[in-house]
DNA sequence: CGCTTGACTTGGAGTTACTCCAAGCTGCTA
DNA sequence: TAGCAGCTTGGAGTAACTCCAAGTCAAGCG
């Protein structure tokens, strides 16, 4: 599979995939005869697993850090597990900010649609 | 009230207040005789919807945009609603991403905690 | 009174995470 | 055999901050 597939399927872009090549968030793609990246299977599941951390805000920080931890042949388990736990409670923030924030936009809605003013 | 003060009420840094301000999404501030920006309760509540509104990725141009209407004198009231819900279908996708993005973390949290390995 | 401290001012450089672009190569189709 | 889509690279541009240097100002201390 080449890289218009691959970003179809993953939901990055080529100019994404491309730089997460080169800053190690992915591994080394292979390449067919001319040069061109071929993605396996298993490149494409990393790339929906970094697509759903990074939509929902995981710094390129922890993403590379975790990226070189899988990499690693050592038994990285408890500092994977930690980057993984921190990204839930950053999801539980960002739930509490859109819940807050659906609020206010229904309440400024409803002034609205009945009053007409109050920004 | 000054910057730092209005700063914390209002979770945006001084420089993003200031970066705002320069932008046009805040209104120009009162300053007092030394020159420094003091903040009216009406500031505050703008800079709190701001906060909000940018917390969960509404763009500048949307925010500048929104400010924009809401201190012209024209009736814009059916503009701002548009704005307005276009931001509530955003929250809704974020909503979504943030769900999907928990229940992958949950799956890898379980394997790492019973097996051991799985990207 | 002078001195220090802390909060502020400005303009401008630096950062993150992309995103776009130009110039050139490859491989299929008409 | 030419044309075109899709890829390659290096590098410039962008959004939205964030940080920094150099300077101002007001309050408090001895």
């Amino acid at each position: 599979m080449r890289i218009k597939q691959a970003s179809e399927v993953s939901g990055l872009s080529p100019d994404t995939i491309r730089y997460y090549e080169k800053e190690g968030i992915l591994p080394t793609i292979a390449r067919d005869l001319s040069g061109q990246r071929t993605f396996s299977k298993d490149n494409l599941n990393w790339m929906e697993l970094l697509q759903c951390l990074r939509q929902t805000g995981m710094p390129m920080k922890d993403m590379s850090r975790y990226a070189q931890l899988v990499h690693s042949d050592d038994n990285t388990t408890s500092e994977r597990i930690d980057i993984l736990k921190s990204h839930q409670a950053r999801l539980e923030d960002k739930r509490k900010e859109l819940e807050n924030c659906e609020a206010l936009l229904k309440y400024k809605l409803g002034i609205y649609e009945t009053k007409g003013d109050l920004h």
